[in-house]
DNA sequence: ATTATATACGACAATAGTTATCGGATATAA
DNA sequence: TTATATCCGATAACTATTGTCGTATATAAT
């Protein structure tokens, strides 16, 4: 319970890697998933993913492999994990309506306070002050 | 992601309808389980948990149920959760070291900082903070 | 041109955590 | 004695996450 997802830890792992290098030198997915251990076909996946996202710039070819893009001090957390995850929330029910108890639930509008904290929280902070 | 379990949710519920009652008299799983649409055997567990954590009193026999033990304003979110669900935390490297990338890992410092920060904003809270 | 190395990407499989069900025991009020 | 409630271990189903496979495309180096 409330948990990070693995993706958006190798993708924190991934920025910042690319963070510590000069901005103009290019990062592999190989050459990540080698030193930090993490499977390869994920890595990749993720980081196309972040390449969709303009958050990274992908070098195609031999010698190729990716590189900052955005300014991560400009992402919060909020924009970020919704960028790689989807929408955010303590509970589905704020974006999503599936919810047997709906109807009934007693406790909808305190979950949405305590939630709006916790997202408050989150977006005080950017992808910035994890990669540093 | 950051998701609370309905286990928590239905916790939270129960705790709330038996708030909104006079102290003395009981509500029975049955009774909640119909009010809020919950699944009969896994509101008795949760209720059950609760009770052998001493936050609810049970009532055994015909008329039984539950009611309040312990003052919820005393009782902070992360203890909660915690009591509910067990240890509390964005990873689980924090109190489980069985991860692949623990000895790489180039994150694990700032996402302590952010889990501290996710820590600190529950404990500011109480159940009470819910059930009112 | 050919080759080697990289990203791109859909489909699928395995795993794990969550959610739900079943069967039978014990307690107690009526 | 009976009906109604909690108690509780075992297990099944479901779902989201995590990981794999196969193939296509791009490009630098030779």
């Amino acid at each position: 319970m409330l948990k990070l997802t693995r993706k958006v830890e190798y993708a924190l792992i991934a920025l910042r890697h690319m963070q510590d290098k000069a901005p103009e030198l290019v990062s592999s997915t190989k050459e990540i998933a080698t030193q930090y251990n993490i499977p390869l076909e994920i890595l990749a996946k993720t980081l196309q993913h972040l390449a969709k996202e303009n958050i990274i710039e992908p070098i195609n070819g031999p010698r190729g492999g990716y590189r900052l893009k955005a300014q991560l001090g400009n992402i919060n957390l909020v924009e970020f994990f919704e960028r790689v995850e989807g929408p955010l929330g303590l509970s589905d029910c704020f974006y999503d309506s599936n919810c047997l108890q709906i109807d009934y639930c007693n406790i909808r509008t305190p979950i949405q306070r305590i939630n709006a904290n916790m997202i408050n929280m989150f977006r005080g902070m950017t992808v910035q002050d994890v990669t540093n």
